[in-house]
DNA sequence: GGAACGTGTCATAAA
DNA sequence: AGTTTATGACACGTT
C-alpha cells in the first residue's frame, strides 16, 4: 500500500486534514507513475486511457476548486518541452493570471479560453490534438507582453512536443500537467469561485496573482499584486498537486512520512501568518528560476540539437530515431556533419558558461517575462526576495538542493546548506556526458542511440567509421566470402577454375619468370572460384584440357625440358604463331606449363589436392625422374600455398569486416548508454526540482513562536538520515546576532 | 608513369 | 622428420 507520508508533511503544515481517500477517490494515477514519468511504461493508448477519467470528469467536486499553486503545477507541466516550454509556460502563466483575473482585475487580457475549460472530455483524443488545441489557445490568447508566439514558435513547440511523446518519458508528464491544467482552468471558470471556502478562494487568488515565476522556465509573469492577505492553508487539491509535483514516489522513499503532530508543532502559527504564503511562495518560485534556468539551458540546447536532428532526419530517407532525444542527438551527429561542433559548443556553454549567467542564453522574449517577474517579486516580497536571482543564477547545478537563500546576501552560497547528493552527481554526470559527447564528436560517431534506433542505426551511415564498408559493402563481402566458401566446399567448378587460375602462359623456368604474375588474367573468375581446385573430384578434367590445348613445349625433347630451360616456354608463349594455343596457354598456370614441360603424367590438380597417401601412391605408380619428382613436389607445395594464401587473405578480409562490425556494435552500445545517461540526467533533474520545490514549500510555511516565517538566510531545513527534518541555523551572520539561533526544531517522523 | 589492387610465390613458423 | 597450414613480404600484372 502506498504511503502518503509526504502528504502528511505538507498537509499538516498547512493545516489541512489529510484525506487519502480523496486522493484515491480522485482516480488519479499513482503518484509514482504520474510524477516520475514511469510513464514510459505506459503506452500512449494506456496513458490516454489512464488520464481519460480524470480529464473527462475532472477532480471530484470535493477537491475541485484548487487553482492555486501554479508554480507547483508547472513543475510538471511541459517539463519536457524544452525551448518552447518557456514560451508555453509564459502563455500558461498568462492564462493562469487571466483566469484569476476575470473576477474583475483590470488589465486582464481578455476572456479566457473557454475551450480549455470545457473540452476536457475532448482531450482524450490524440495528444497532438490536445496540444493542438492548446496551441490554438496559445496563439489566440497570446499575451501582449510575452505571448507573441509566432506560428514558428507554435510549430516548434508542436514538434518538440511530438518529440517528447516519442521520448516516452515525457508524454505522461506533459499530459498529466496538461490534464491538470485543464482541470484547473475548468474549475476556475466553473465552480472555483463558487466555493464556499472563502479562505481557500482567497488563497487561490493570491496564489494566482502573485508574480508567477515558472519553476521550469524561469519565466515570470507580472501578475497583479494581490491584497496579500495571509494565505496559508492549502486545499487538498493543492497539496495533492504540490506533492505530485514534488515527490515522485508515493511511498516517500526519500522523504519519510511525517508525523502530523510533530510537524504541526514545528509550524506554530502556521495557519495565519500574514502575507506568509505569497511572500514565501513567490520567492520559492523565483528561486527555482535559476536552477531551472541553468538546467533548462542545457535542456534547451539539447532540445535544439534534437530539433536539428529531427529536421535533418526528416529529410533523410531513413528515420534514424523514433525515440529519445539522445537518439536525436545521435542522429544529429551522424547526419549533420556540420552541427556537431555547434552542439559541442552549446553543451559547453550550457554546462560551464551557464553557471555564470542567468538568462543570457535565452532570447529576449524569455528574458522579458523573467525580468517582469523579478520586479514583481521584489514588490511582493521586498524583505526576502533580494538577490534570489543572483544567488541561484550564479549557483551551479549542485546547489539546487541548497536551502533557499531567500534573503539578502546573494552570494552567500556557502552556509550550512544541506549536502547535495544529487547535485554533485548531476554535475559529474553532466560533465561526463559532455566529455562523452566531445569524445563522440572527436570520434565522429553519433553519441546517442535509442534502443529502438538500434536497428535503424545499423543503416546509420553516421557512424562513418568507414564509409566504404557500409552494410552494402559488408554484405557483399560476406556474400563473396560465403560464395567462395561454398564454392570451395562444392567443388563443382573447381577444376576448371584451377585451370583458369593456375595457368597462365608462363612456365617456371628461370627464363620464363618474366611472365610470372600472368595468373591474374582473370581475377574475377579466380575470385569466384578461387578455392575450387581443392576438390579432388575434378582432377580428371585437367588432362582433357591439357590434351586439347597443346603446348608447343611438348615438342621439346624430354631432355631439353629441363625446368630451368630458358627459352622453350617463353618462346612458345610469345611466338604468336598459334593463337588458340596461346590463349590456352594463358589459361594455364606456370606450374601447368612446367608439368607439361616435364611430361608429368598426371594433373596438377591431383598433384595439389590428393591426400598425402594417395599422392604418394600416385607417385609410386610412375617411374619419375628426380627432376619430375622435385617439380611435382614444388607444384604441390606452391599449389597448396596458393590456396593457403587465398584463404589467408579471405580470412584477413573477414577479420577486418568483423572488426568493423564490432566497432559499429560497440558504438551503438556506447550511444545507447549515452542516451540512457541523458535520460537519467533528466530524471535526476526532475527529482531535484521536485525536492527543491517541496523544501521551499515546507520551509516557507514554517512559523516561529510569533508566527513569523523563518528567514531563509538564517535557517535551513536539514534532512536527517533517519528521516527526520531539522530546522537548523545557517552560519551565523557576523554582524547580526541570531536570536533564534539556538532554536532547533525537529519535525519528525519515522518511516 | 605511378598508385592501387589482386594474385602468386617464397620464407618462415607453427600445428 | 615430413607435411600441412598460416602469414608476412615481395614481385608482378592489371587497372
Amino acid at each position: 500500500m502506498r504511503s502518503f507520508g509526504t502528504f502528511t508533511i505538507l498537509l499538516s503544515l498547512v493545516g489541512v486534514r489529510v484525506d487519502v481517500d480523496t486522493y484515491l477517490g480522485s482516480q488519479l494515477p499513482p503518484l509514482r507513475e504520474i510524477i516520475l514519468g514511469q510513464s514510459s511504461a505506459y503506452t500512449q493508448t494506456q496513458f490516454h486511457r489512464l488520464r481519460g477519467p480524470w480529464a473527462g470528469h475532472g477532480l471530484p467536486p470535493k477537491s475541485a476548486g484548487l487553482e492555486g499553486l501554479p508554480g507547483a503545477r508547472r513543475l510538471l507541466s511541459l517539463d519536457r518541452l524544452r525551448v518552447p516550454r518557456a514560451r508555453v509556460s509564459a502563455w500558461l502563466v498568462h492564462r493562469d493570471a487571466e483566469a484569476a483575473v476575470p473576477a474583475g482585475q483590470p488589465g486582464a487580457a481578455g476572456p479566457l479560453q473557454d475551450g480549455s475549460g470545457g473540452d476536457g472530455g475532448a482531450r482524450d483524443g490524440a495528444p497532438e490534438q490536445g496540444f493542438g488545441e492548446e496551441m490554438e489557445d496559445l496563439g489566440a490568447v497570446a499575451a501582449p507582453g510575452n505571448g507573441d508566439l509566432t506560428k514558428e514558435d507554435i510549430d516548434l513547440i508542436d514538434i518538440l512536443w511530438r518529440q517528447d511523446i516519442d521520448l516516452g518519458a515525457g508524454r505522461e508528464i506533459f499530459d498529466y500537467s496538461h490534464r491538470q491544467k485543464e482541470s484547473e482552468v475548468d474549475k476556475e471558470l466553473s465552480d472555483g469561485r463558487e466555493r464556499g471556502d472563502s479562505w481557500r478562494s482567497a488563497g487561490n487568488e493570491v496564489l494566482d496573482r502573485i508574480p508567477l515565476v515558472d519553476g521550469e522556465t524561469g519565466e515570470s509573469f507580472p501578475a497583479q499584486v494581490p491584497g496579500a492577505e495571509d494565505q496559508t492553508a492549502l486545499s487538498l487539491e493543492e497539496c495533492l498537486r504540490l506533492l505530485e509535483a514534488t515527490f515522485p514516489f508515493g511511498d516517500n522513499s526519500e522523504f519519510p512520512a511525517a508525523d502530523v503532530s510533530a510537524l504541526s508543532e514545528a509550524v506554530p502559527g502556521q495557519s495565519r501568518a500574514p502575507g506568509g504564503p505569497p511572500s514565501l511562495l513567490s520567492p520559492l518560485l523565483a528561486e527555482t528560476e535559476s536552477p531551472f534556468d541553468l538546467e533548462q539551458q542545457w535542456q534547451d540546447l539539447m532540445s535544439i540539437m534534437e530539433m536539428q536532428a529531427m529536421e535533418v532526419n526528416s529529410t533523410s530517407a531513413e528515420s534514424l530515431y523514433g525515440g529519445s532525444g539522445g537518439d536525436l542527438l545521435a542522429s544529429n551527429y551522424s547526419l549533420a556533419p556540420g552541427t556537431p561542433i555547434n552542439q559541442n559548443v552549446s553543451l559547453h556553454q550550457a554546462s560551464l558558461g551557464s553557471c555564470s549567467q542567468d538568462f543570457s542564453l535565452f532570447s529576449s522574449d524569455m528574458e522579458s517575462p523573467s525580468m517582469a517577474g523579478g520586479s514583481a517579486l521584489l514588490q511582493l516580497a521586498p524583505d526576502n526576495s533580494t538577490g534570489l536571482n543572483g544567488t541561484f543564477g550564479s549557483t551551479n547545478l549542485s546547489g539546487i538542493f541548497f536551502p533557499p537563500q531567500m534573503n539578502g546576501t546573494a552570494n552567500e552560497t556557502a552556509g550550512p546548506e544541506l549536502p547535495d547528493p544529487l547535485g554533485g552527481l548531476l554535475d559529474e554526470a553532466m560533465l561526463d556526458e559532455i566529455s562523452l559527447m566531445d569524445l563522440a564528436i572527436e570520434e565522429g560517431f553519433n553519441p546517442v542511440q535509442a534502443s529502438q534506433l538500434e536497428e535503424e542505426f545499423d543503416s546509420d551511415s553516421g557512424l562513418s567509421l568507414d564509409s566504404g564498408h557500409s552494410p552494402a559493402s559488408l554484405s557483399s563481402s560476406e556474400a563473396s566470402s560465403s560464395s567462395s566458401s561454398s564454392s570451395s566446399s562444392s567443388s563443382s567448378s573447381s577444376f576448371s577454375e584451377e585451370g583458369a587460375v593456375g595457368y597462365s602462359s608462363d612456365s617456371e623456368n628461370v627464363d620464363f619468370e618474366e611472365a610470372e604474375g600472368a595468373v591474374g588474367y582473370q581475377p574475377e573468375y579466380s575470385k569466384f572460384c578461387r578455392m575450387s581446385y581443392q576438390d579432388p573430384a575434378q582432377l580428371h578434367y585437367l588432362p582433357y584440357l591439357e590434351h586439347v590445348g597443346h603446348n608447343h613445349t611438348y615438342n621439346m625433347a624430354p631432355g631439353a625440358l629441363d625446368p630451368e630451360e630458358p627459352k622453350a616456354p617463353g618462346a612458345g608463349k610469345k611466338s604468336g604463331k598459334e593463337k588458340p594455343s596461346e590463349l590456352l596457354d594463358k589459361q594455364l598456370s606456370r606450374d601447368e606449363h612446367r608439368a607439361r614441360a616435364m611430361k608429368i603424367p598426371f594433373t596438377n590438380d591431383k598433384i595439389i589436392n590428393l591426400p598425402v597417401e594417395e599422392f604418394n601412391e600416385l607417385l609410386s605408380k610412375y617411374q619419375l625422374s628426380e627432376a619430375q619428382l622435385s617439380l611435382i613436389r614444388d607444384i604441390r607445395r606452391r599449389g597448396k600455398n596458393k590456396m593457403a594464401a587465398q584463404n589467408c587473405r579471405k580470412r584477413k578480409l573477414d577479420t577486418i569486416l568483423n572488426l568493423e562490425r564490432d566497432v559499429e556494435e560497440l558504438q551503438r552500445d556506447k550511444s545507447k548508454l549515452l542516451r540512457e545517461k541523458v535520460e537519467f540526467l533528466k530524471s535526476i533533474r526532475q527529482m531535484k526540482q521536485k525536492v527543491q520545490s517541496l523544501y521551499q514549500e515546507v520551509f516557507g510555511r514554517l512559523r516561529d513562536e510569533q508566527g513569523r516565517p523563518y528567514s531563509p538566510s538564517r535557517y535551513a531545513l536539514q534532512y536527517g538520515s533517519d528521516g527526520s527534518v531539522l530546522l537548523i541555523p545557517r552560519a551565523p551572520a557576523p554582524a547580526e546576532p541570531q536570536p533564534r539561533r539556538q532554536e532547533r526544531k525537529q519535525k519528525d517522523r519515522r518511516k
